[in-house]
DNA sequence: TTCATATATACTCATCGATTCATATGACCG
DNA sequence: CGGTCATATGAATCGATGAGTATATATGAA
């Protein structure tokens, strides 16, 4: 194990679906950890925790207000997740519509599907 | 515990990194098992399993050649991960080069930084 | 100073998933 | 048919990590 250990892709980060809620929270606007745990009920100490993630990753920082910690989004990590995704946009260049039908699909499919 | 368990994220799948090699390597073109295998240097085993994930999430198909199976790219579950990147874009929309430099200091920094 | 609020961290536990090893299936080839 | 190539699957292992509980730190208020 190397002393570089830890070194999460912005892929995994983003693997979390507590964090995904926490990171579409402050793309409307900053926040602070309190306002946070109300809106997406959840345990004070498990955003802490999250946080405390995203902004090791860098895709937070906080500023200090009084007792609040307000956080807010930094692009750079989701940038590097829009970049990989650019490869494989030629594949839906094409067909536009073809995303509400997935989603439609995955609303309720159970699972282990065969190839085709 | 619910019964429909186990139905992963499109963000948990590409989390992790082989499965993103792979797909990667689809998206230039169709591969078949056997050639995934000798590009990425992994072993079969762990390659063809990667691809089981793959295929029951939907981002690829196989069709039967012979022996071998060629898998391909479906762009459903990538254009997923594309949707929900939108809300964000806003904040790279206007410093485009932000990005480059910081894959430059990702390159090589070591962990654990505090927020600003 | 004492109390309340806001946030962070340490520790433990349980779960989950990637890898490895062994084996199974199926197609082609002599 | 027997053998070998290509791929899939099952079981055991092992490490990572999310959640919960308890507690620590810091700020503000009375």
């Amino acid at each position: 194990m190397s002393i570089y250990e830890g070194m999460e892709s912005s892929f995994a980060i983003i693997a979390e679906p507590n964090r995904r809620a926490i990171l579409s929270l402050l793309a409307a606007s900053e926040q602070s950890v309190g306002e946070i745990e109300r809106q997406l009920r959840m345990p004070q100490t498990s955003v802490s925790k999250h946080l405390r993630v995203l902004r090791d990753a860098g895709f937070v920082e906080s500023r200090v207000e009084a007792q609040r910690r307000v956080y807010r989004i930094r692009p750079e990590p989701l940038m590097e997740v829009d970049a990989w995704l650019a490869p494989f946009r030629r594949y839906w260049a094409t067909h536009v519509d073809a995303l509400e039908r997935h989603l439609d699909r995955m609303a309720q499919t159970p699972k282990k599907g065969g190839s085709r």
